[in-house]
Parts: structure tokens; C-alpha cells; sequence
RNA sequence: GGGCCGUUAGCUCAGCUGGUAGAGCACCGGACUUUUAAUCCGUUGGUCGUGCGUUCGAGCCGCACACGGCCUACCA
């Protein structure tokens, strides 16, 4: 760290960071170090499980001692005795410091305290007149000393921007923020679980691609200077999973980062976390059914019950989930629509301007539906509904349905009026994934940006034969906006993409 | 990328019709030995996001830019 912020500072006697440095240095005169060897034993909200029974009585004659260690938050200080609130890993808990008890020396240090210090505090458990459970301090020590005034302690931080950018004050001021983390890695752990249990493993597969592919999205580019050659983050980790499923890994599911140069919004981050999985000798349907188990053992476990409140909506997921192809509904969703318009793109096209929506550039039906689909459908399926019969054009990697060459094997997953979970049945046949690909390679000379490279190595493995194969991937950070019920992505990504900051950071 | 809104003290926010900025918390000083948004008394603290313009005069009006939020577009 450098001392420049400080500088300008120096002007204002009362500038709140320059009164925490001076006493800073008034403790380093006297020998402090950042000191290393304190061994807090105890945790606030172990304390107060532990104790929630225990009278003022049974706390006074039996005396625990307990040593904390934590960042003092707010203070009440009243003369010659004091509270504070010390809050640590797990919660807070209130401390009461007496100078009789600590030494008038040790009360005067600690009246010099400031709120966001950390500190060591050993005592014994008592409950107070209001019969707050507390701990009454026989030492006190600072342990860090923290150079910058804190958010309101009532109204914490609010502003968007201060939150994400330095988010170690949102956690330590907004509770339900360190929480939606917390339910993060509890989810992580529980599908971990899910497919250790069902005998996949667990891979790690490349981020940087030399051919980007798996998903029809625009890469991010870097440079690898030894090799000169350009290398791309991964959109999606698809083609090296079923590489995998080649080489006899029949159960394989991945849960990492892709990147996407694209658009940022509430749902969507440059880099974004799913759990991509690949089982041999099972298709769409398998996955379907694997899926709904999944996600309702996994809302039991998270909230106890099969019930999730995401933006004042109800979802439940005890259900068995809605099954609709693409064009029930699309019917079911635009009323004035009827079955036979569906293949007819001058109707379609007349039927979507007439709601606004623009297709003036698209060329077949088969998008125009697409269209109308992401238009005026997604946003509204809140309950927990499994959408296929998607058309192959917009599906490279599916494998299309037996004597119906124009739909694939496919389902997505809508929840709360997003897309969590993408599905297929792979395709395996090499000559078709060729001319896949060739498809994505005309579409990209055409100037589709997103459109897919031809990637010959994977060719290559499906070539030497990928059993019958069903994989899917699900949005992690959108079913923790789920489960969370945070309406924004960034809400459940501890540091989202932001633009640099000259003023703050 | 487009539209709308926002940016005022460390934090949370007021600021009227254009007349040199206020509150609460925090901070600093004082009182106070069971408080808990502690209380009481007295202070301090501002390049009003940045720049240009209009005006005798701009936090307020206009333009440009920066950052953020929401909606929209694309994806998961």
C-alpha cells in the first residue's frame, strides 16, 4: 500500500483515516507489530447455540471462559464501563469491558479503539439485564488496528457500486451477503455429491482453446507468447467432456468457469460458473428425469422445504415438472396463433411484427419461432418447466431425432423466467457433426460472429466412436439467484465485472 | 450497443423558483459502571462525479464525458 491517499488527507486534522493512522503510530511507538499468536477458541454463534438456555445464574456460577477473536462493531461506551459488539466469522456477539476489571491503562487503550478494529477478548460468559448473552471482559487486546472509517451501522452499505467493488465491507456490513455466499458453496458441495455419488468423476478440462467451441457465443482472445499462437478462453467445456466420453470416462461432469464476450446484464457475467456432466448409454429423457431429481433434492437441502421465493413468486419444486416442445409453447403463449401458422414464415413473420417483435433479417421459420420463443415464452415460465422439440438449425452438437431430421433430441429448463439447464442427446454421428460444423463455418463467413469454428480433432474422436451419450449443463449463479432470491447475478458472484475505477478501489 | 434514471461529508440521504450547502450515523472534545440504532452537551468535516457553457450569480439550467443502476439486445 502506498501512502499517497493519505496525503491529500493530511490538510483535514479530523479526516477519520488520519486520526486511525496516528494512533497506528502511537501503537508501533510502543511496540506493536501486527502481532500473530492469538488463538481464539470460541465462535459468537457457537456461543450463543450453546448457551441459549443458560440463565444469568447457571452462566455466573459456572464461569466459561471463553477467548474471541473479532472486529469490533459497534460501541456503547458509558464512562468508566462499555459494550461493544464483536463480530467474527460466524456472528456477533456483545462484549462488556469494565476498567475495574480490565485496568484503567488497558480501558484508556481500548476507549482509543475505533469501530472495524480487530481484537482479541478473553473473559466468561454472562447474560445482561436485557438478557443479551455477552461476554465479560477480564483482557483486551487490538489485535489490527483498520485505517478506514466504516459504513452507516444501521443503514450499512447500500450503493450498488461500493458494494461489488469493495465487497469485503459489504460482507462485513450486510449479513444476508456473506450468507447467499455461503449457500454458494453448500450448493457446490451438494452437486458435487449428487454425481459423486452416481459414479461420474469429476474433470478439469482446458480454459484456453485453441479452437473455441461448445456453445454458440463469442470468445474471449489472448496470446500465448512462447507458443505465438492466439489461445481462446472457453465459451464451453462440451467437446473436450465427450472427448473424454470417447476414451471410456462414460460418467464425467465438470463444474468451472466459461467466458463470453458478450453483453452484461442482470443474468448474465463475462464469466459465469456451470456444472457441464456427459453420461454414456443415456439420452434427453434420462437427463430430464436426472435433473428434476437433482434440483428438487437439491431445494430440500438448501431450504428445507420444496418451496423458493424468487422476486415476490412462488416456485415449487415438488411437482413434476412441465413438459412442453417449443411450439406448444409458443401456441399456449400467443393464443392468436394457431398450429398451422407455426410452419408458414410469412405468417409467423406477420404475427411477430404485429407484436413487436423483429425478424425482419430472419430467414427460415424454424428462427423466426426461435424468435418468438425467447420473446414472448421465456420470461414467463416461473415454474420449473422442461421445454424440447427444438429445431436443428439452432442446435449444432444435438443429435436430431430419429425420422424427424428437422428437431433434435433436446430440452432446456426454465425457472423464474430464465434458462438454468441445457440438454441433449449427443450427436455421435461424425459425418452429420461435420456437416454441423460446416453449417456454423458458413453461417461465420456470413457474419455471424457467435457461429461455431470446424473443429477436425474432434471430428477425429467422434470418428473412432462415442457411445450413445446424453449431456447437459446448468447455470450455477442463475439457480443461486434461485435459491438466494437475488434478482441480480452480481448478487450471487463475489466480484462481478465492473469497469476500473480511478476514485475507489 | 440503445433508452431512462442516478452520482451532494467516510456511510445513508435531504437540498424549494438559480442567490456561496444541511440532517442522522461516524469522527473529535466533554459527562456517564448493564448498554444494545445507548443517552446528553459541544465541535469538526464538502473540487455538490469530471469538463465546458449560459448567467451578475450554478448543487440546481444546457452540452460533452466518466462510473453505476434499471429496462432493452445477446447468451447460460
Amino acid at each position: 500500500m502506498t501512502m499517497s491517499k493519505n496525503n491529500s488527507s493530511d490538510n483535514h486534522r479530523d479526516d477519520q483515516s488520519h486520526v486511525r493512522r496516528g494512533k497506528l503510530q502511537a501503537l508501533q511507538q510502543s511496540g506493536y507489530q501486527y502481532p500473530n499468536h492469538f488463538k481464539p477458541n470460541h465462535y459468537a454463534n457457537e456461543l450463543h447455540q450453546r448457551h441459549e438456555k443458560d440463565t444469568s445464574e447457571t452462566l455466573d456460577s459456572h464461569r466459561h471462559s471463553v477467548q474471541l477473536a473479532g472486529r469490533m462493531m459497534t460501541r456503547r461506551l458509558m464512562g468508566k464501563a462499555s459494550f461493544f459488539n464483536c463480530q467474527d466469522a460466524t456472528g456477533t456477539i456483545q462484549v462488556y469491558v469494565r476498567s475495574n476489571d480490565i485496568g484503567q491503562d488497558a480501558y484508556d487503550e481500548f476507549k482509543q479503539h475505533d469501530i472495524g478494529d480487530i481484537v482479541y477478548i478473553e473473559g466468561h460468559l454472562f447474560r445482561t439485564k436485557m438478557g443479551e448473552l455477552s461476554i465479560y471482559a477480564t483482557q483486551l487486546t487490538l489485535v489490527v488496528k483498520s485505517l478506514h472509517p466504516f459504513p452507516d451501522k444501521f443503514h450499512g452499505l447500500n450503493d450498488p457500486e461500493l458494494r461489488y467493488r469493495q465487497r469485503y465491507l459489504d460482507l462485513i456490513v450486510n449479513p444476508v451477503v456473506k450468507q447467499v455466499f455461503v449457500t454458494r458453496a453448500a450448493v457446490m458441495r451438494f452437486i458435487r455429491q449428487f454425481f459423486d455419488n452416481r459414479q461420474y468423476v469429476e474433470v478439469d478440462t482446458p480454459m484456453m482453446h485453441p479452437i473455441p467451441g461448445g456453445a454458440v457465443a463469442k470468445p474471449f482472445v489472448t496470446h500465448h507468447n512462447a507458443l505465438d499462437m492466439p489461445l481462446y478462453l472457453r465459451v464451453a467445456p462440451e467437446l473436450y467432456l465427450k472427448r473424454l466420453v470417447v476414451g471410456g470416462m462414460e460418467r464425467v461432469y465438470e463444474i468451472n468457469r466459461c467466458f463470453r464476450n458478450e453483453g452484461l446484464s442482470t443474468k448474465h457475467n463475462p464469466e459465469f460458473t456451470t456444472i457441464e456432466f456427459y453420461q454414456a448409454y443415456a439420452n434427453y429423457h434420462d437427463l430430464m428425469d436426472l435433473t428434476e431429481v437433482l434440483l428438487r433434492e437439491l431445494v430440500l437441502h438448501i431450504k428445507g422445504h420444496m418451496t423458493i421465493d424468487f422476486k415476490g413468486q412462488q416456485i415449487g419444486f415438488s411437482e413434476p415438472f412441465k413438459r412442453l416442445s417449443v411450439d406448444e409453447a409458443i401456441l399456449q403463449y400467443n393464443p392468436n396463433l394457431k398450429q398451422a401458422d407455426l410452419s408458414d414464415i410469412v405468417r409467423l413473420k406477420a404475427y411477430a411484427h404485429s407484436i413487436g417483435v423483429d425478424v425482419t433479417d430472419v430467414v427460415s421459420s424454424d428462427l423466426v419461432r426461435m424468435e418468438l420463443f425467447d420473446k414472448t415464452v421465456e420470461k414467463k415460465l416461473i415454474q420449473p418447466t422442461f421445454i424440447d422439440t427444438y429445431p436443428t438449425i439452432v442446435s449444432p452438437l444435438s443429435k436430431t431425432t430419429i425420422d424427424q431430421p428437422d428437431c433434435v433430441d433436446r430440452f432446456e429448463l426454465f425457472i423464474g423466467g430464465m434458462e438454468i439447464a441445457n440438454a441433449f442427446s449427443e450427436l455421435n454421428d461424425p459425418d452429420d457433426q461435420a456437416k454441423r460444423f460446416q453449417q456454423q463455418v458458413n453461417n461465420r463467413e456470413s457474419g455471424d460472429e457467435e457461429a461455431m469454428y470446424f473443429d477436425q480433432t474432434y471430428i477425429t474422436a467422434l470418428e473412432y466412436g462415442m457411445p450413445p451419450t446424453a449431456g447437459e449443463g446448468i447455470g450455477i449463479d442463475r439457480l443461486l439467484m434461485l435459491l438466494t432470491d437475488q434478482a441480480s447475478i452480481r448478487d450471487v458472484i463475489l466480484f462481478p465485472q465492473l469497469r476500473p475505477n480511478t476514485q475507489s478501489d
